[in-house]
DNA sequence: CGGCCACGAACTGTCAACAATTTTTGGAGA
DNA sequence: TCTCCAAAAATTGTTGACAGTTCGTGGCCG
């Protein structure tokens, strides 16, 4: 929580209040306290931070930017939904993404980072043999972030996990399929034979298809839902366009 | 120009102020009226569109965000300058996204669509018959635009525009060889091929294939510019690291 | 003549206040 | 009891002002 009770002075000026509210909204949407849809009370939160409105209206407008806030007129910012076809649209995108990921790191990827990246798989193996779903989830976000990483492409870098955050503002989460964790980190096992072997083209291959494998697996769960829970209607046809391959 | 004098009215509260300096800054930036490095003075700025410096930091907040713009504390906001190496890294990233939004494309494309993009086809080949380097490069645009709007994916027609906007930031503009666009519209041409066949993997890797090609190009006029031009010095040793293919 | 320091101007970061708009409340009428 | 409407409360969009920082200038000292 943002305090400035040790600092009475009128401006610190070591630092700007913006980019610590926008990571405190970040957070509290991460951790569920700012649900999808609701509004963004300017006054309130500004309020809790002991700031004026200035400076959450900043952090508001750049978390607008980055597709976590929406604004409407008059009426402020709102937490963003993100419908179930942005959310397939996103699976796409990322799967483009890993794959160039997979390919620039095949070629320059170091053997700390391949050592990482085999640990990493080991920790997930012990994680699915618990089972600790929970861990599972932390160490294949971490999987994937180290790839990216690997890539020592700067742009991806700071995109990936944008598109991550987005992506965990899709209604229902929990989207990890306690089945599919082996299918997934044999997945992971591949892709790490191919970044040391140094093969491009196998790299990106196999991480686009691990995504796209995951967005199969996601729709798959939304079939589930929508078959055992009939309140919320059947799926719109439009889903079904986005096709794989 | 944004100008107020219509509306002597305080408030007009029909639309905010933001977005449309959002945009007039991006146009400021698109022009090279506003040129990179160079330091945007949120008075002058404020004064010039004859409203007040809070809007005006809320849409530089944005266009920090969307990597426009870069802040420094207590000095402000700064147009961005794309160094090579990011320059080299986005071009990476576009061919991802642009192969991933072919094999969407080629899915769903309409018949429609890909008259669309026979023409402009057809009008580049005229543009380089002419010669004429200026509309070669819009029809250029406006293709690759076309084609990501007919992969239906939303995420991906708002994102691939950013990307654009922030190469356009590099600081060597006309990054078009005239002895490349017959190449390049050749490509187009296998493309629309593909596209029409229907076949995802084909577009996919033809589209990467193209934009990879346009960094290829891009280096070498990199490297012709260095050689000829010795002030500049040699290129960073860094930039070679990232491997095509 | 050159470097250093102090002073003033310019500018940023933040705040408090105001007007317009939206939302809520309370009650009158059917 | 329910619906509709008007007034009050709450909230947003914007503004002008203030404090602190950075930048530029000129004088002083070596």
């Amino acid at each position: 929580m943002l305090r400035r009770a040790a600092n009475p002075a009128r401006t610190p000026r070591t630092a700007s209040f913006v980019p610590l509210i926008q990571r405190e909204i970040e957070r509290m949407i991460g951790t569920g306290e700012l649900t999808g849809g609701t509004r963004v009370n300017e006054s309130t939160l500004a309020l809790r931070l002991g700031i004026s409105r200035g400076p959450v209206r900043e952090a508001c407008r750049a978390l607008e930017q980055i597709g976590l806030l929406r604004s409407e007129l008059n009426r402020g910012f709102f937490v963003r939904e993100v419908s179930t076809k942005e959310a397939l649209d996103l699976y796409d995108i990322r799967a483009g993404l890993f794959g160039t990921a997979g390919r620039l790191a095949a070629a320059i990827v170091t053997t700390v980072q391949l050592r990482g990246l085999e640990e990493l798989i080991g920790e997930m193996d012990a994680a699915i043999e618990a089972p600790d779903i929970a861990t599972f989830y932390t160490l294949n976000n971490e999987f994937h972030r180290q790839v990216v990483v690997a890539s020592d492409n700067d742009k991806l870098i700071e995109l990936y996990p944008l598109l991550e955050a987005e992506l965990h503002l899709f209604r229902r989460r929990g989207l990890v399929l306690p089945g599919s964790m082996r299918t997934s980190n044999d997945e992971h096992k591949a892709i790490l034979d191919a970044l040391r072997q140094g093969d491009c083209t196998a790299a990106a291959r196999l991480l686009e298809r691990h995504i796209l494998a995951g967005k199969a697996r996601f729709l798959r769960t939304l079939e589930d839902d929508s078959a055992t829970d009939a309140r919320r209607g059947p799926l719109d046809p439009r889903h079904l366009r986005s096709k794989d391959r």
